[in-house]
DNA sequence: TTTTAAATGATAACAATTATAAATAATAGA
DNA sequence: TCTATTATTTATAATTGTTATCATTTAAAA
């Protein structure tokens, strides 16, 4: 924990961007909810416990910020909100995502399954790819339990 | 064109929907702008070229029916507004997208690239996949050159 | 210190979307 | 046909997520 926020303190740096306390307080939350997919009203309502008086107006200056940085991607799920997801150490690309049409959850895929993809697009289309976004509608391998149960 | 529309009159009658004068309006510019991604703004005016007297919220009432019934569909690229893009003739899935950073421009891919990855998907996280969302953001040909020329 | 710039908090403004209610059109039943 | 019912639409109000503004605070530089 203490490791990736000094890193991302350097990255703050090396763009002369200052880790303040309100960032540090909205980052730490993001790291302790990696897992979730946080929408800027979530951080916010998260970040207040630990730092009451922090504004919302901040939060999104900051996760605007953190997007620019590439430390976070800001995503969306189709519903009307951003959504913001920590990148994984050293992850050169965003990671993949698996929506539930049934349960609504949402599971990650860090491995990229994308190179050759990629490299296609790049020979076939002329595109210079910087990144990507790939997300999967489905069912979930829970939901298929429950479809099975109930047939 | 004529096909297309009795087909998706077809489509709405199996659900028991109507194709209204206003949703016929509606269809048919999303085909006449088959290459474009139009916010439901866009699709707004444009319909009121031809139908002078359609309010907003029909519009927004008919590419949501139209999304239910996955004769288009609703995709997000990173700006405010949501995009509605009409599927492919008989296409099982969703086509992907090429973003360039520099002008902004979007690209079609309309072959499906992911055959493999899905079955992937399937197999090693066992979710059973349904559709799926890829875009890529990178630098298109165009821009390409231009940065080539300018530097 | 004094000066300058960066960052913040509160709140107003904005833009996209959705909800509401009255009016209209279509449909089905008597 | 007339009547009752339902679906659809229009206009507009309300809501929501996000961004802009501005006075204030904090930090850094001179």
């Amino acid at each position: 924990m203490e490791q990736r926020i000094e890193k991302i303190k350097k990255q703050l740096h090396s763009q002369s961007y200052k880790l303040t306390p309100q960032r540090e307080a909205t980052v730490r939350v993001l790291l302790e909810h990696e897992e979730d997919h946080l929408s800027a009203e979530d951080v916010y309502l998260l970040v207040k416990e630990k730092a009451p008086e922090i504004g919302l107006a901040t939060v999104y200056r900051t996760l605007e910020l953190l997007s620019e940085l590439k430390i976070v991607d800001k995503i969306n799920f189709g519903d009307g909100v951003s959504r913001y997801d920590l990148r994984k150490e050293g992850a050169e690309h965003f990671h993949h995502h698996l929506v539930c049409v049934e349960c609504g959850s949402v599971e990650e895929i860090v491995e990229d399954l994308l190179t050759d993809v990629e490299s296609r697009v790049e020979k076939d289309w002329g595109f210079q790819v910087k990144d990507h976004r790939l997300t999967f509608h489905g069912v979930c391998k829970k939901c298929q339990v429950e479809t099975v149960k109930s047939s």
